[in-house]
DNA sequence: GAGTGGTCTAGACCACACA
DNA sequence: GTGTGGTCTAGACCACTCA
């Protein structure tokens, strides 16, 4: 662990135990590399993380203030949602249902959004997870084969993410995602068991590894009424 | 402007034209360093920049990488949608009409949302937003009216937060949201032209301002075929 | 071992707020 | 003017990759 996060680490706890109070200053960055023993760039780095999360407001001139309560400072507000729903899941009852398994070339489609050759295979697979024995999401994706070889009906069963990152050692650097409503399909209604009428919420994905190649391409199709989407987005600029 | 942003600016200039190609490597820190005329951790704050925009990725002992082309280096990614409807829609015929603008107390939900005390009037105001002749989006609105006072009919025509930016020199600090597809209200259909069976894709907000106040609190609907939200979500993590 | 990026330092100067 | 946070420096050491 390096200085920094432990800092702020350690600030962030101070914040949520209400030693620093909301609303009020914290001490300056003088006095905080004098209790760390570290330079005040160090303290300046942990500060910038806390701002990041929305923690704290610093202000020139002025000093630095413990943002009022709000979403924006709650533990779970930063899930990095291309962990997969495994983890999103821990303490439901997660299942998968393979309804597609097979592997192809891909479309126009596939093709541009996953940045391959017309002859490059991928995986595609249709999953409906389930969680708590309620149909939650149906998932469509594509993965090229050559990055995600060794797929097998038992793992897809379970968590890919996890046999990506602990056996594949692949770690990804983000995502691209568009999210929008949609009239629910034949599909949808019959393995989300869902009404004629009812709206559906897409969330198309593309992850990317470190390199910026394409990783999965997908589309997630939930039920209208058993999931949201929920972020925050901070000002970088201050 | 800072020299990191300059430098981030300059080296984003030679990614977009070719000057760095695609999945090779660019100068190591040390050259920039020299290039630039600064020393090394200023290159490495500039390249922090590009880093969180997806354009770069680094190795420690390998270099650093210009990524594939993606989504993710596209130049409208980043837009700040909290920037409000009239910055986004630059280039297109915007008119809002004005559907509820009132003052009143706020109910228990709108209180917790802005974090108000029960005797602080809000303005409630419903816009319906027309874009290019075509209806658009339906916001509902709630304002603390200790926030932003002055508020009038000719101001809500057009820009408010042109009007706070501008007039009240009021910076926001991020944005809290929540998508989620619904179905359509009497007042969807009636105020936005969508069949009653159209899906909504709807976006709650909540705007704070730098000190960490809430501002705005308010839901936006939105026809299913006429709107998706993108973004993209890099990992702060190496 | 040479070269890369990540962290950290001690100090300097600047921009800004407030009294 | 004093105190705050933001930027920038020159250099050091470390972790990692690759030959």
């Amino acid at each position: 662990m390096v200085k920094y996060e432990a800092i702020a680490n350690e600030i962030r706890h101070r914040i949520t135990d209400g030693t620093y109070k909301v609303e009020s200053l914290i001490p300056d960055q003088v006095s905080l590399s004098e209790e760390f023993k570290v330079s005040r760039m160090t303290i300046k780095k942990a500060l910038d993380i806390l701002a990041l999360e929305g923690l704290i407001y610093r202000q020139r001139g002025s000093g630095t203030f413990v943002m009022k309560n709000s979403p924006l400072n709650e533990e779970n507000a930063a899930v990095n949602e291309y962990d997969g729903l495994t983890k999103q899941m821990q303490g439901h009852k997660l299942e998968s249902r393979i309804i597609k398994f097979t592997v192809e070339f891909p479309d126009e489609e596939i093709m541009q959004h996953l940045m391959i050759e017309k002859n490059m295979p991928v995986y595609n697979l249709v999953r409906l997870r389930i969680v708590d024995d309620k149909p939650y999401v149906l998932e469509h994706t594509y993965m090229p084969t050559d990055l995600t070889t060794g797929l097998t009906e038992d793992i897809i069963k379970g968590s890919i993410y996890k046999y990506i990152h602990d056996e594949l050692k692949i770690k990804f650097s983000g995502a691209y995602r568009k999210i929008r409503a949609d009239k629910s399909s034949k599909y949808d209604q019959e393995y989300l068991n869902c009404g004629v009428h009812d709206p559906i919420l897409e969330v198309e994905q593309i992850v990317y590894l470190k390199d910026g190649r394409p990783f999965e391409y997908s589309r997630s199709r939930h039920r209208y009424d058993t999931r949201s989407y929920t972020f925050i987005d901070m000002n970088k600029k201050i």
